[in-house]
DNA sequence: GTGAAAGCGCTAACAC
DNA sequence: GTGTTAGCGCTTTCAC
């Protein structure tokens, strides 16, 4: 690779005054700010980040670590995320840590060793200190990874009253809940309790099924929605996320079950593969972009110390969409 | 951060033992090697991976460009390359291209400046001379980025050739066929044309609907797809890529077309997502992981120039899985 | 307006 | 076995 050096040589000045009329910075006459960009444009030089990021000691690089990219949810706001960031001239690395602890521990290292200016976390495995000792700017992604690092998430507690409300519009009376795993405190708890919360003041029975941490692939999910309608024959609603729903409405349309009619289905998420899927989900869109770029805002800030406050925890509007499943 | 300097003060050593004892070379005594471990251990070292790039001028950073991440198949993929990456010690900074050329070429420009061991393309939007001219490892995924690029796919010939058998197989003789753009050189081209020629061959009519070359957005779908069943009403089977097949599905069944009474449809690629979907779609299964294993080994291999030889063309089997949709 | 030189944190000769 | 030192490709003081 060509370097500062070779431009220097080829265009007759010194490597300060290359990196001066790179950067813009100082007084450079035309005449050879002209013989440098031409110099360079010969050469075909692209400026060393790596040389840069070692003296700057800024990388300009963000770690992105989530539990898995390939679910839709995470691959949605991966775009987004990896979006802003361009915008803002960062660069992503990309981390999938499978819910384990090792493994996000390991990433964790690896992406300070690489001097990332910062983390957007979407994982929760290890403890809230030792996310607080990395002393690096951390964005958690609807996780609460302690009171100092910002979380970005959807409010739960009033997309879990929509769904809750939408199922009583319905008239449904016996209702499944698919919930995550209330082992780990996350956000999404506070949707599972506002649902459930809602129906059971209007004195509605809700059977809630709660999923294994560890709960990615969509081959897992057949055996435990099985199992769960095996064990509640009578149910008249249900309340899970897209990916849950979705295949749930699989299974009971298999039953010879017919939605709407028989039982009503409400997702959380909003995914933009429901455009794909039959009958159209009724669901409680999460504000995907905006969430992915609020995450990415609030990193960027922190990473300036622009803003002296920095909202530590951002709740963005959830909305129903109603489809062809209540 | 503390350095390797911080290290050696505090092990009472020079910073090249340090150095020595990290990447364990030449003989040390293990007196030192525990006063170093320890050093290190009590100052919470964390190597600065840049420093180290900069001078092996070898960054372990893997670039992988892709028209859309949030697209199931691309994300599939992704999570499988991160996988294997991570395995042999490489990092990933991902970017979407969107079948942009001036974006494509800007992180072309972003990976260089950033010293990446290679590339992983998806896309392609710039001439082959400009893949060339980059002097740089690159692997390219079901795209042909030149004679000299290496090319990772699957076996399209014969996953359109599967395709037609058993639409054929199912007594179909009005078929929709939607392709990707025929514009694009892709492999995907064989496919088509191979699904075509073993329909003509058996007389059979083939219906083909080329699709526009920016076709990412499931919200795009709908309209292309409605006027392709208005303009063919009488059609008894449908080829596509698996999230088009889903969606024709969806408005076949909209327009109260018993399938796979009515129309028999059959997919492309055997995404994850099928999973969740009723019917359950009968698709030509693209092996996603040994996709991403062989680009990744590919890469890595032409990084090392381990092998000599380095095959220039590598396709993968596929398989046709059946479901409920023939 | 421009150049010389130090230094970012590391590795690898080359000493001894 | 371990230390000294040059240098990877940049940026930025400090000269002039």
């Amino acid at each position: 690779m060509t370097n500062i050096k070779d431009v220097a040589i080829k265009a007759g000045v010194s490597v300060s005054t290359v990196s001066r009329v790179m950067n813009n910075r100082g007084y450079i006459s035309q005449a050879t700010k002209d013989k440098v960009f031409n110099a360079m444009k010969d050469l075909n030089y692209q400026p060393n980040e790596i040389a840069k990021s070692l003296f700057k000691k800024k990388s300009n690089i963000i770690g992105l670590i989530l539990p898995d990219i390939s679910t839709p949810f995470y691959a949605e706001e991966t775009r987004y995320i990896e979006e802003e960031l361009y915008k803002l001239g960062y660069k992503l690395m990309l981390c999938n840590a499978y819910n384990s602890s090792s493994r996000e521990q390991e990433y964790i290292n690896m992406l300070l060793r690489n001097q990332v200016d910062g983390i957007i976390i979407g994982s929760h495995t290890l403890k809230i200190e030792d996310y607080l000792n990395l002393n690096l700017p951390i964005v958690a992604l609807d996780r609460y990874l302690g009171d100092d690092i910002p979380i970005v998430c959807s409010d739960h507690i009033e997309g879990g009253k929509l769904a809750a409300l939408e199922l009583l519009n319905c008239g449904c009376t016996n209702i499944l809940h698919f919930s995550g795993s209330l082992k780990v405190p996350t956000p999404s708890n506070d949707r599972h309790k506002s649902f459930n919360d809602t129906l059971e003041r209007k004195n509605i029975k809700v059977n809630t099924v709660e999923l294994p941490i560890n709960f990615f692939s969509f081959l897992d999910y057949s055996s435990i929605i099985q199992e769960a309608l095996d064990n509640n024959p009578d149910i008249d609603g249900i309340f899970a996320t897209d990916t849950i729903a979705l295949a749930t409405i699989k299974e009971l349309i298999k039953r010879n079950k017919n939605i709407p009619n028989d039982v009503k289905v409400v997702g959380y998420d909003g995914l933009s593969i429901c455009a794909l899927t039959y009958p159209t989900l009724t669901t409680i869109q999460q504000p995907i972009k905006d969430l992915s770029k609020e995450a990415v805002k609030t990193l960027i800030n922190l990473i300036n110390k622009k803003n002296s406050y920095i909202e530590k925890k951002i709740i963005l509007p959830v909305s129903l969409k109603r489809g062809n499943t209540t």
